[in-house]
DNA sequence: TATACTGCGCGAAACGTTTCGTTCATTGTA
DNA sequence: TACAATGAACGAAACGTTTCGCGCAGTATA
């Protein structure tokens, strides 16, 4: 039904070559430029993208795998993401991972099959295993925000654990001495902040009990219940280490619920900076990751691969994090 | 590089027709069927969806059209709506309006350039126009949540009118005479919620005075500021109703920093249920919405449409909302 | 035994592009 | 004036499928 090139040619008198020459921007006589765009315009013209598909073997389309869609991270992630690639003209064919390995590693096949140019991947898994199709298909990856352990890919990230060494001063050089820490447990993102977390306390000759060091999923639920566990000890910590969002979240109503004051009962340094805490009083400090910068920077590289313009091995960028200050911390 | 239906039949010997049609589940000798079935492990084939597509004229890809892809309603809808799609074979081509209008219209068009066979939209705009060159193109449309005015298109969303009207009864019935509202003001849902709470007050004969509305975004914002606000009148509400998820936490944040209680100082209503609230304490009274439910019915009606196996006038279909019980309202 | 039907297989065309190698006209150079 | 060089257009093949209509067995019907 709707018009192809060859109606084009019918109504320019022109060839088929040489229409293809003008929509993919090549030389015309501007005779004939006139004549085309006009036919093109008269019928309503539009390229059949599978048509060219077929031909160039490209799909102008990338493949997302996020380990959950559902996360407030990824959301906005995936904004960023999509803005980049749309400016670029491709398209984001997105599939959830749903927190789960045997699902992530389908969905790499599912991915190969609709041919998609390129994948940006948040993975579930800390190995690389599951993307080796992808990668003897030829396909370019590129990770955001974990590095997986095993086989070199791209990966566009912060620096885990230096950003969290650095922020952890703030609670340190305002002498506090027992300090906990509520981390997410699975994933490389959490256990690099548990490591920051550590050498700073090491390095301060400061002791982590065992019992300050609260390690579960990365949920709201583990922020609740570690937090809430934590006002409960007899000995409580002066200061709460929370590696990501929703921890954050979780223990900030745990706290409120359970009638401490921050900073004067407990003070709090939190990972990943959203708007909505800037409206907090008091103001969390916060670590915040450049989530546009991340999205953008991850896009260039995978677009780079796909052209052809990058062709070095994999590299690993680790940006900067911005310390959002703000007056949840007490000096003691 | 990837083997093709070629290579398959000078393996096997017959015809490409023969292997298309084994392919598509067509009837072949069970001979032939070995043979096939051998040379396709062979020689790793896997069909080529372009070329499909190509003569098919079908993607098995659909389009997501969303408002905005940062907020977790709308990943609680792409996590159900994926995972039946992909139940049936289809793939999810995801834009985000970022909550714009003319980015909305623009994406519509880019929907359609990539030839997906259906699209389901949780709409920015409040009117179709913006539908209108994808309807043309013939291609089916189902919208989730948020109904449009003007034209009528498929819709699975809930009774946000009769879902609210109901709740409010959980307010009224314990002798709540002062209660507040704070809605979103420009969707859909937070209109016909702020319809259904009118109603129910009206009903009751109860007034609600103009500095107990508080209506502006679908945000954390609003219902912290909200609730700020609310906290400090002289004559304060003995009840609040929150229209959405954003909103109920922004407003629970407020009020306990703000220093009162639920329900001892003032009764919740809430919507939109979030696994994280029923860690609560006190638990609030929620209006839960079938995420799971609006997204399988939707895409079901979507591949309906697509197969014309649905043929009939576009639908509206409100499913029921529960409500989910608490202790946050105080009986005065 | 002649006829009609059924089940499979086949060749060829079609889907809408891009691209390769060639031709043709024009311009510049000797 | 003859010849090379340049620029633009062209025809045809290719991309990897599906599908249409026909042919050919083998089986059932009269």
């Amino acid at each position: 039904m709707p018009a192809t090139i060859v109606d084009i040619k019918k109504k320019t008198g022109l060839s088929l070559a040489t229409i293809s020459k003008y929509l993919n921007g090549g030389n015309v006589l501007p005779e004939n430029k006139v004549k085309i765009e006009a036919a093109i315009k008269e019928l309503h013209y539009e390229v059949n993208e599978i048509a060219r598909g077929l031909v160039t073997n490209k799909t102008r389309t990338v493949g997302i795998l996020v380990f959950s869609i559902e996360s407030p991270f990824t959301g906005m992630i995936l904004h960023h993401v999509g803005a980049a690639l749309r400016k670029s003209g491709y398209g984001m064919l997105i599939v959830d991972s749903c927190d789960d390995e045997a699902i992530e590693a389908k969905n790499v096949k599912y991915l190969i099959s609709k041919k998609v140019d390129g994948i940006i991947v948040l993975p579930v898994a800390s190995k690389g295993d599951f993307l080796a199709p992808a990668k003897n298909a030829g396909i370019p990856i590129v990770l955001i925000d974990r590095s997986l352990s095993d086989i070199q890919y791209d990966c566009v990230r912060i620096d885990n654990r230096k950003s969290t060494y650095h922020a952890m001063k703030e609670l340190i050089s305002r002498n506090h001495k027992k300090i906990a820490i509520i981390a997410s447990e699975r994933e490389y993102t959490g256990r690099e902040r548990y490591n920051g977390f550590m050498e700073a306390m090491r390095d301060a000759g400061l002791d982590v009990p065992v019992e300050y060091q609260v390690r579960a999923t990365h949920s709201i639920a583990t922020g609740y219940n570690g937090m809430k566990k934590l006002m409960t000890l007899k000995d409580r910590p002066t200061g709460v280490f929370m590696s990501n969002y929703e921890i954050t979240l979780g223990a900030m109503l745990a706290m409120n619920e359970a009638g401490f004051k921050c900073p004067d009962d407990v003070s709090l340094l939190g990972f990943d900076d959203q708007l909505f805490f800037h409206l907090l009083q008091p103001q969390i400090y916060m670590v915040e990751q450049p989530m546009k910068a991340m999205g953008e920077r991850a896009v260039e590289l995978l677009l780079g691969r796909i052209s052809g313009v990058v062709v070095e091995d994999p590299v690993e960028i680790a940006l900067g994090t911005r310390l959002q200050k703000g007056n949840s911390i007490r000096t003691l």
